[in-house]
DNA sequence: TTGAAAGCGCTAACAC
DNA sequence: GTGTTAGCGCTTTCAA
């Protein structure tokens, strides 16, 4: 900035006002210090633009880098962030890195607040994470008061997936979950009400599977031995039933006729034209939008010095999207709430 | 720091030698400041730290967040940048965020080198990045003199996949390409050449799919009807190449019997037990440590004033996994070079 | 071993 | 409309 002031012959905090396209500058130098500083190359350094702030207007995301879904939501929270007038910064965490050193990485560059996608810390190291930031985290379950999480709808997302499949005549039902993964344990528990409650109580079984296409092929290949006479599947999400669909097929079953199965997330591999896969839809943009209000929100109560309020456990609704895997769509979307 | 300071009764600059961990500090105040930063819930501005050092120490990584090979590269990168003695920073390319931003983002951190993973801007504008820092794109094909680049053996690979068919006793063999994505090209013309070479040449064929699941999967129906006599498909990806065996055998086709089926990447996608896909591996510990090399040896160039040196071009070689979607393992691995 | 002083690139308050 | 001055949180001389 002091080069191109130099160059341009003015003062440097004048060329901070032209930069920042603030008024304070006559058409003319202005157009003339913009000259000189694209010919010069000139770029600002946004780490001295935040250290003089005294704020960096950064929200923390901390994704796996594995997950395509995450994917998905990182172009909605960037787009919802900006908005908002912050802009965002990454940390991958990997096969190798976990998600205490992600979130260390972007609490030294001062992040004002931090998403958290697909969290298993546990609710105690989350709670240490917020006295130092405001902390929401997405799509996994948490009643913490100290910080605030956004969620799709596990029960009532479990209920419309039993529902459909009681309707379309199915009774021996199997919910193929992922132990110790946030929100396996509300969707199995809803799983054994609702259909307890369809009076399917000694028809249906679970069995522990995972949230990958190969735990899902895995457990499927393993369930359908021992309880040959399934005719649905519920899987924990699209990725393991991707996994179902393709194992139970190269076993010689058809889907649907012989099995139907129904996933968690609507992802795009849903839509993939073999799978057809009717699921649980969570929609990236309402949650990214959610996370970064609830989040912002935060930031601005503690910049304008009030008392920090309890957390908050947002619960957005869901609907099954119904495609061929489950049989067909009868009445093509029912909603929750 | 101030505050530290001030609590434990030392200057400033002392608390400054403690947290950077150098010789300079009795034992005692060391101690006794450590203890004080702690009860203080200190930490270091990394900004701050990157301003008055004068650069960053940082390496800018610009990925698909879409694309799940990417993750494992950001793994390795994130490692090898580690122990090169740099950090890196993430910036997504999603789908309403082109390149150009993310590495305009990355510029206005001071990032000191530039890593693109699958780029597809052109060798123009990375010419003009390249003018501002040091560039090296992994998984793209460029020959600038300005920048580097990093990509798997594609000839040899594309060679391994059809002398591989061939020696099983295929012949009609199609490639299913993704137009207008790097590698292709390269890909294509060695697929004419080398099934030319075999003596192949009026049997093979070559269809315009595309880089990811649904793409291979339409491609792969459409040329089942154009060249119904096809018994090997080598795919862009594995991506592709998945959808090419989900929608084979959605046709009524055998994976490996009627259709073998070779894929590029060897990704962790291509191991699953319902796919165990043949394909081309890029060892991502190979290509992320040639770039993080490769970047960092032109940072510290610059940085010691040399002039700077031409791009460099690196292939590194390629192996053929083999398993069972191209009719299972004669010989296991056949290395390149 | 410790402290004082300067300055990285920028913004904000104020004077001219 | 423009320039002057001060300071964000650090690291780095250099002096005590």
């Amino acid at each position: 900035m002091r080069d191109v002031a130099d160059a341009a012959g003015v003062s440097q905090p004048l060329v901070s006002i032209v930069m920042r396209d603030v008024p304070g500058a006559s058409p003319e130098s202005r157009a003339h210090v913009l000259e000189v500083a694209a010919r010069l190359g000139y770029r600002r350094d946004e780490r001295a633009r935040m250290l003089k702030q005294g704020r960096s207007r950064l929200i923390g995301i901390v994704f796996h880098a594995a997950q395509p879904f995450h994917g998905q939501l990182i172009d909605e929270l960037q787009l919802a962030a900006r908005t908002a007038g912050y802009n965002v910064s990454l940390a991958a965490v990997t096969k190798r890195r976990g998600e205490a050193d992600a979130v260390e990485a972007l609490l030294g560059e001062r992040v004002e607040g931090l998403v958290l996608l697909g969290a298993s810390l546990d609710e105690q190291q989350l709670n240490r994470i917020a006295d130092e930031v405001p902390v929401v985290t997405v799509a996994s379950q948490y009643s913490s008061e100290r910080f605030d999480s956004v969620s799709m709808d596990d029960a009532r997302g479990t209920e419309l997936a039993v529902q459909h499949l009681h309707e379309r005549g199915h009774s021996r039902i199997l919910y193929l979950g992922a132990p110790g993964v946030s929100g396996d344990e509300v969707r199995t528990e809803t799983f054994l009400e609702a259909t307890a409650e369809a009076g399917l109580g000694d028809e249906v079984a679970i069995v522990a599977g995972g949230a990958s296409e190969a735990a899902g092929a895995e457990a499927i290949e393993d369930a359908l031995r021992r309880y040959p006479d399934t005719t649905a599947v519920i899987a924990f999400n699209d990725r393991s039933a991707q996994g179902v669909v393709a194992q139970a097929r190269l076993l010689g079953k058809r889907v649907p006729e012989d099995l139907a199965v129904v996933g968690f997330d609507n992802s795009e591999q849903a839509e993939l034209p073999y799978l057809q896969l009717t699921s649980l839809a969570q929609d990236p943009a309402q949650l990214a939008s959610a996370a970064v209000e609830m989040v912002v929100g935060r930031v601005d109560a503690n910049a304008e010095g009030e008392s920090p309020r309890i957390g908050e456990h947002r619960i957005l609704p869901t609907e099954l999207v119904v495609r061929s895997s489950s049989g067909g769509s009868g009445n093509p979307v029912e909603r929750s709430r």
